[in-house]
DNA sequence: AAGTATTTTGCAACAAAGTTGCATTCTATA
DNA sequence: TATAGAATGCAACTTTGTTGCAAAATACTT
């Protein structure tokens, strides 16, 4: 079970370490994406600092994205795995906020469509977030 | 030239205070989204508890709208006249977030492309935020 | 125009979120 | 197993956001 997170920490040489471990199989099990305050919550025998500074980290190495939402909350999700071995984010699908569970998802399946800046404008990233009701809370 | 400002508080209903014509007028004079310590900064004459409540006001009427970033600031625009006068924010256009100068700049002549939600997934609003080097950077 | 009801503001106190420096502990490597 | 370098925990601090309440300003009635 730990092998899956060591991988990981090791394809990005990092060093390995238990809380690295934790918050890395934290996100695995997760079936949304996080907010810091969730983390801190699932991994509480960890310092608050110490859980900065591996998200800092695990964003760095395009282990994990971030989310933006209209509230001023950050959520964080696991990158694919080719975000992973390349080193750097570089995903390209739609995130989904439910505005009734809370939940932040993405929809790995929904691709950003292209669009057309002004003249003179260079693109780097591009995020799409939809708020809604999610499928679960529609049922 | 306080005009401006008068009619739009009168017409989201809301009394007319200088706090809020300042902060509208220091909306209508910007030229890019602002968050809320620029705000702080160029109305420094009224107490932070207070801009708070006004830009979460002018929210409600839907005179100025957010925009969510990748890091954890909120960006605060003015809706266009039709929100104003409908009470409500429901803009469709593209926000730019420039790296190089750090100005969010709405970009009202793109629009948000429509996409196609996994069944069951219902959407409400939507949002994107392309980062990138502005017009005036790249010169 | 003055008086009154209602709304808004400022202040204080607080809570939550994020940052930094440094001593200690842990990890990788020889 | 010894050691250099990296990561962690802790304390102190800053910044950001929230709440209750008294004072002030605004809108409304007469
Ligand atoms: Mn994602
Ligand atoms: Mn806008
Ligand atoms: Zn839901
Ligand atoms: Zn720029």
């Amino acid at each position: 079970m730990g092998a899956q997170t060591e991988f990981i920490l090791k394809t990005s040489s990092l060093s390995i370490t238990s809380s690295r471990k934790k918050i890395l199989e934290i996100f695995l099990s997760a079936s949304t994406a996080l907010a810091h305050q969730d983390i801190e919550k699932l991994a509480e025998q960890y310092d608050r600092v110490t859980i900065y500074r591996t998200l800092q980290t695990f964003l760095d190495r395009g282990i994990i994205h971030t989310i933006p939402t209209t509230d001023n909350t950050i959520k964080y999700a696991l990158c694919s795995d080719d975000c992973i071995t390349s080193g750097h984010h570089h995903d390209n699908h739609v995130h989904f906020l439910c505005d009734q569970c809370g939940r932040t998802l993405c929809l790995d399946d929904v691709s950003i469509p292209a669009i057309t800046l002004p003249k003179g404008y260079s693109m780097k990233e591009i995020n799409m977030v939809v708020n809604g009701i999610c499928k679960t809370c529609m049922e």
